[in-house]
DNA sequence: GGGGTCGTACACCGATCGGTTTCCTCGCGG
DNA sequence: CCGCGAGGAAACCGATCGGTGTACGACCCC
């Protein structure tokens, strides 16, 4: 029975790209990661073409979980401006683990500097997802302009991501008023 | 007479590595430094202990044009909210740019993940001039919570650098509204 | 029990990394 | 004119980079 194995190399290969690609940096060597995810270099190389293409799937992969980490439940029944909230509520409490560094994908996007980068346009998707969530909650709530208070807010998410993983600055307080600020400014009910 | 001769070997590294640093990153060798600078690697070496002493003397050396480039003017005669604002009017113009990255002292901060490397220390001392700024101004205009806007406002001016940085995402008709927003919930005059 | 397949271990490739050293050519003061 | 130091070109160092090639062991299905 398997109730203890090992995941598939595959999965072990993302785990360790995901932990250690985000606490190490991109420029993380790729025996490094292939020592943490106990999977031999040749092994790396069928399962995915190249680095880039191995960090790309591990942003994608990661993608899901941490929707769901931030988002509110589709069936959460409050109002607009409380699912909004929520994902700032949510950052705040992420941003107290000590190990916390910011906004995965951003990240990547910065430390990546090429927008071409696969990785980099997976993460350019997630983070307009998140930009899509909050100006599907503006419309609904009936802001002034949906659409700038969505950037706006993902500007404030995003902020506060580069923050947390530049200088460790804590978070606490910061964000929510910030964003409540400005779905006051809007008129989010 | 000097009138077109090249400046001091220091200077020319300092040019290269703020150019190469900011557009490539900090994975950038020495070798390509070097050359970009026209100045060989030995006599980069009896200038400077190591490429992270480079870095962070490049970061310190950007550091007053940089302030001089987004702060008002000291004896600027206008109220605290319009030196505030003057601040992201230059952010949104320096964007405009279409090789702008974003703030170079964030940049580093999030590439180079250790906050004790030289650069970063470097980094952070500019940031913190920056929120030193916003708070005098939030006090001399009697905000309600001076330090709560002065981080609110780094918040901001950050996140509009990471997203200018990675996704190229144009910041015009966002930073603005969005800072005069947080200047109106703080009651700032 | 023989393929076939999957994955590992490991040597290996050329390139590049940060950093050091050697050599040689300048310019400048005596 | 000579001596000397500064500085550039480039070889060199061991380490590591992303990526391959090869050989061998574990397993699975006939």
């Amino acid at each position: 029975m398997d109730t203890q194995a090992k995941p598939s190399p595959r999965d072990r290969l993302l785990d360790a790209a995901t932990e250690l690609f985000y606490r190490e940096g991109v420029s993380t060597g790729i025996d490094a990661l292939c020592k943490a995810a106990g999977v031999s270099k040749r092994s790396m190389y069928q399962l995915f073409d190249s680095k880039d293409e191995v960090m790309a799937a591990a942003l994608e992969r990661r993608a899901p979980g941490y929707a769901a980490l931030l988002l509110p439940a589709a069936d959460d029944p409050r109002p607009p401006r409380a699912r909004v909230l929520h994902v700032f509520e949510r950052l705040e409490e992420l941003s107290r683990a000590e190990d916390y560094r910011g906004c995965p994908f951003l990240a990547a996007q910065v430390e990546l500097k090429d927008g071409a980068h696969p990785a980099s346009v997976v993460a350019a998707r997630v983070k307009q997802a998140l930009t899509d969530f909050f100006r599907t909650e503006a419309e609904r709530g009936g802001a002034a302009d949906p659409a700038l208070l969505a950037r706006q807010l993902t500007l404030v998410f995003d902020g506060a991501s580069a923050r947390a993983g530049a200088a460790g600055e804590s978070l606490a307080g910061l964000v929510v008023p910030t964003a409540t600020a400005l779905l006051d400014a809007a008129g989010l009910r």
